[in-house]
DNA sequence: CCAAAAGTGTTTCCTTTACACCCATGC
DNA sequence: GCATGGGTGTAAAGGAAACACTTTTGG
């Protein structure tokens, strides 16, 4: 098969897209942005923000690509990944689509930028992404699952929770990050020892953060270190929290 | 983007393929699948089994198509999981390919079947591939360090160690899976307590192999449980054993 | 009886867990 | 002083590592 010599009508062809699950973190709630779709196959439902990749574009440069004109985040504050890549022949009912998935943390994405077009773009919580009530195109659902369980997974053994802020942050709300995302509790000492215990894992930034209204001893301030590996990994118990 | 109405000259055209790494355990080495190539770029270069992906074929689908080109092993005593996409634009010399690649373990892979054309394929011990000396084609040898390190560290967590294996098997055949698969050296008395403690990842047969002729107890012999999750996790530790 | 491999017991060490306690701030 | 959250001490429980020991076979 890759022996042949090649022919642009040899091959079958197929369109390449890229769809990228922007995670963030909103007043201790985990949200993920969607845009709800104006025209087509499944209009009004939500789905990922995503486009065809160029000609002579690398794939994850087409995510980024995608991911800055939803975000107007800079570079170096993103978690950009590869999740998979979704292919079904039925995936798309217009043509052959083969889609590759990006997963992305940013902080703090409160709005997302307004497009030039009258797309509607939200920032949605994961709980109702998972509750099912959500509408979604293609097979988003399945990519939204695949991203969720590989965020909480990658959490328990890198540093990539340090990407839901923007510049430094205290343990408390790294911990409250852990506890949005895997919908759970921890316990405030053990957590604060186990990040200690692995040097280079968080850098101390010397600064200490304004005490809350509410009072209390001021937190010492963090910015993610050189290690970014976990070990042992941090272990998500079942969730405590509510459910509702 | 998303949104414009689809026309076949409205978006660019990819060739989409997939390669198939597939891992298999000869003699207590592990062994991967390769084919030398006769033709084309990377002449004599050695590259993984691929081809494209047909108009209606599912991707996962192409995937097992070609693997069983090249085995013709049956369904269930396969391991196959999608690996990532690669899709750099410069891959392929004659045109924009975007590659899915997979990775697969299957038992026992003494001698690939023969091809009706004279392509030259060959199990090749995975120490040789990473030890730098072959020439691989296309970017097969990014592919080839990325499935290999994917295996590595799935094998801490679940059962795909068991793939290796035709039907039954004892536990030091397992543990010797985990010994060339890891580079290392485990405790025999340990492993087994290990994997006795977790209930239901080994099943027992009730049969026991016969006592190997230099002598020594014989083993029991087991299968894959119903659990295919290990937890808490095996640890590889450093590479102990001979590295030549 | 001896060699060899399978499988079990036992001790030591280390990590996690639970929870009590001290520290530093606002009011 | 008192409330509030940040951070540390500590003892109990659990798993992993090392290694001695018992079991079951072939010669």
């Amino acid at each position: 098969m890759t022996e042949k010599p090649y022919d642009p009508h040899d091959y079958p062809p197929f369109a390449v897209t890229v769809d990228v699950v922007i995670l963030t973190m909103v007043k201790k709630t985990l949200k993920i942005l969607l845009i709800q779709r104006g025209q087509g196959p499944f209009r009004d439902a939500w789905a990922l923000p995503g486009g065809f990749v160029l000609p002579d574009e690398d794939l994850g440069d087409a995510a980024l690509r995608e991911l800055k004109e939803e975000t107007n985040i800079s570079d170096d504050a993103i978690h950009l990944e590869q999740l998979g890549t979704y292919g079904s022949p039925e995936r798309d009912p217009r043509m052959r689509v083969v889609t590759v998935a990006y997963w992305a943390i940013v902080p703090n994405l409160d709005k997302p930028i307004g497009g030039g077009d009258a797309r509607h773009a939200e920032v949605v919580p994961v709980a109702e992404i998972e509750s099912g009530r959500l509408r979604l195109a293609f097979d988003h659902e399945q990519i939204l699952i695949d991203a969720i369980e590989r965020m909480r997974s990658k959490m328990e053994y890198t540093n990539v929770a340090t990407n839901f802020f923007e510049d430094s942050f205290t343990v408390s709300e790294f911990r409250s990050a852990y506890e949005a995302a895997w919908d759970t509790e921890l316990n405030p000492g053990n957590f604060q020892r186990k990040l200690q215990q692995s040097a280079d894992f968080l850098t101390p930034t010397g600064e200490k953060s304004p005490s809350e209204s509410s009072g209390g001893r001021p937190a010492d301030l963090y910015m993610a270190g050189p290690e970014k590996d976990l070990s042992p990994p941090l272990k998500r118990s079942k969730p405590k929290k509510s459910n509702k």
